[in-house]
DNA sequence: TAGGCGTGGGT
DNA sequence: TACCCAAGCCT
């Protein structure tokens, strides 16, 4: 008979959740990406510019555009004293440009509130522009080794699975979510920060959307969703995404030619990228109200210099 | 709170 | 070919 140490029984505040920790994080030891953000020298930038970049963008079109973005500008501080355009430039084809701007601002705040480091409270980094829940304890959990519950749609999804029993979290993250993630929290540090890691890498990897590899998945037989039967999402399809026609093609034509531009651009060659003239005024309106783009005198184009 | 916000690779 | 979906945030 073996003895079974206290921390291991299943309780209502932690519905076993010890029992996942070690074959995660052992998974995790074991085939984890090695992957820039997550080296030492990369430092709290590099992990905060990462988790910018990977918000709805996957890893591998984020690769060489962090790379380019840290040899650029190795700190808030060298980011902080371009122009927002530069930055917007910077980030290219990754999407929601957004991003970039507040990915500036984001520098211009560290620096100014912060002596040019980042951030280690949660609360400090949450007040930050383009920062919000999950980037705030990622950003503390990857760069500060703290204890906080990072629920992004993979680690969501591998707790609806292996815990809740279904195929795919609610649309939007409830109370029950957060409730749950915060009950199987290791409760040391760096414990938890190794386990953030680690159940964001296998939703990642093995407890994909599509095709889930179940046979490669360390905690397959505590799963609550293999053990019954694998059942298919029931309820409303989940909301798709339009593209082509929208506001966001037109806006995302009109900023790649200014990207390209090294001189401000006359309105007729914005006239080029989109034939229905209401729809592109409205994607050109837009995108100056966001900051995106700067208009100048006679009729010229640019993006931002402040 | 539901919907707007880019882009491109995988199936 | 279409559709799905990818480390969310903001209003």
């Amino acid at each position: 008979m073996t003895a079974i140490p206290a921390d291991s029984a299943p309780s209502a505040s932690r519905p076993n959740g010890t029992a996942l920790h070690s074959p995660v994080i052992d998974w995790f030891d074991a085939h984890a990406r090695d992957l820039p953000w997550r080296r030492p020298e990369a430092g709290p930038w590099g992990v905060m510019v990462s988790e910018f970049m990977l918000q709805q963008t996957p890893v591998n079109r984020v690769l060489p555009v962090y790379e380019q973005w840290l040899a650029r500008w190795p700190s808030p501080a060298h980011l902080a004293a371009e122009p927002p355009g530069e930055a917007v430039r910077a980030w290219g084809r990754l999407g929601y440009p957004r991003r970039a701007l507040r990915l500036h601002g984001a520098a211009v705040a560290i620096r100014e509130r912060h002596g040019g480091q980042v951030p280690t409270e949660h609360a400090e980094l949450l007040a930050l522009p383009g920062v919000g829940e999950y980037t705030a304890a990622a950003v503390a959990s990857f760069a500060y080794g703290q204890r906080h519950a990072v629920m992004d749609t993979n680690v969501r999804r591998v707790f609806a699975r292996a815990v809740g029993g279904r195929e795919f979290p609610p649309d939007a993250t409830t109370a029950a979510e957060r409730k749950l993630a915060r009950a199987l929290l290791p409760d040391d540090d760096p414990t938890a920060a190794r386990w953030a890691a680690a159940t964001m890498e296998l939703g990642a990897l093995v407890c994909t959307a599509r095709t889930p590899d179940c046979v490669r998945c360390p905690i397959t037989a505590q799963c609550a969703w293999r053990a019954a039967g694998s059942p298919a999402h029931d309820g409303p399809p989940r909301r798709g995404q339009t593209y082509a026609g929208t506001d966001r093609q037109v806006r995302g034509k009109l900023l790649a030619v200014l990207r390209e531009a090294v001189t401000p651009v006359p309105q007729a060659a914005l006239d080029k990228v989109w034939d229905e003239p209401v729809q592109r005024a409205r994607a050109l309106d837009g995108l100056i109200a966001d900051g995106l783009v700067e208009p100048l005198d006679g009729g010229l184009y640019r993006l931002p210099l402040t």
